[in-house]
DNA sequence: CCGAATTCCTGTTGGC
DNA sequence: TGCCAACAGGAATTCG
């Protein structure tokens, strides 16, 4: 499940080896990934065009190409590999692009959730999904003003943070730990929270976004980065994944819940919303 | 309009 | 050991 760093550790691994490399031709082995195009239009399309920069906008990467743009999200599980084009393509390599030097992008997706979308350059931030994007940590629109606002809501925080409309570029593994930093309950309901809570929202969404991208994001399930080099924030979590584990802070177990149908794991103490 | 539920996928895990 | 249901989840879509 790639997030926010590990995407921005992709996009940095990614980008100085296909740098200005030309597309020979694609081969587009899932129809759907490609969609709206078909398999045999995005490969006309794409065709002889060159990558010029590799862009980054909360989950999303952007290819930016000699005459188009090429949007791609990961989704849960997708992943980019550089090999020969002599290599065979193997199971899960469903989009292959094939650059003009006999190397190719494979792009890898066991559970082909994953998108890849053209644009035409002067749509790309103006037209869904990107234009209905909110604001990532350290932009200077996300103040505590504009989270009191979009927290005007009988939701709970956890979803609420979810949402890509609102914060930009947390999933699972990084909500659980920016609500440990700020000791709020992930069930807690967002129009309940003060503004004092919400500042610490976005300072903890800063401080565990910036130490997981000098990480490298976090390695687990089957999440490794474009290289195959090994993320290493999973050491630094503090509830995910951790059930039953003494709280690092406190001690208590860690404990695990669904909340809006999603795997949620809490400091029963710590985010108690009662002070010690 | 809002918020909750469902859907897309397949490898892995857990229960019996 | 084998089988199969349950589970994992981002975001678009559907439902109430």
């Amino acid at each position: 499940m790639p997030e926010l760093p590990e995407v921005e550790t992709v996009r940095r691994t990614l980008k100085p080896a296909v740098i200005g490399k030309t597309f020979h031709t694609i081969d587009v082995r899932f129809a759907r990934m490609v969609l709206p195009e078909t398999p045999e239009s995005f490969t006309e399309r794409l065709k002889g065009q060159t990558i010029n920069d590799i862009k980054r906008l909360g989950k999303y990467l952007i290819f930016v190409l000699s005459q188009d743009t090429l949007l791609v999200h990961l989704r849960m599980e997708g992943k980019f590999f550089i090999k020969p084009s002599s290599v065979p393509i193997s199971k899960h390599e469903h989009v292959i692009f094939y650059f003009t030097d006999q190397t190719s992008l494979r792009y890898d997706d066991v559970r082909k959730f994953g998108t890849l979308t053209i644009k035409k350059p002067a749509d790309v931030y103006i037209t869904p999904p990107l234009s209905l994007l909110g604001y990532e940590p350290h932009h200077p629109h996300l103040t505590v003003a504009y989270l009191k606002e979009k927290f005007a809501s009988t939701r709970m925080i956890k979803p609420v943070l979810l949402d890509q409309t609102i914060i930009l570029g947390l999933g699972n593994i990084y909500v659980d730990e920016v609500l440990f930093c700020a000791k709020i309950k992930p069930t807690q309901r967002a129009h309940r929270l003060s503004k004092n809570t919400i500042d610490k929202i976005i300072t903890c969404a800063e401080k565990v976004i910036d130490k997981a991208i000098a990480l490298g994001g976090s390695s687990i399930r089957s999440y490794t980065d474009s290289l195959g080099v090994t993320g290493r924030f999973q050491n630094e979590l503090m509830v995910h994944l951790r059930q039953g584990e003494p709280c690092k802070v406190c001690a208590t177990p860690i404990v695990k819940t669904k909340v809006a149908q999603r795997g949620t794991y809490y400091c029963p103490r710590c985010q108690s919303g009662r002070k010690k």
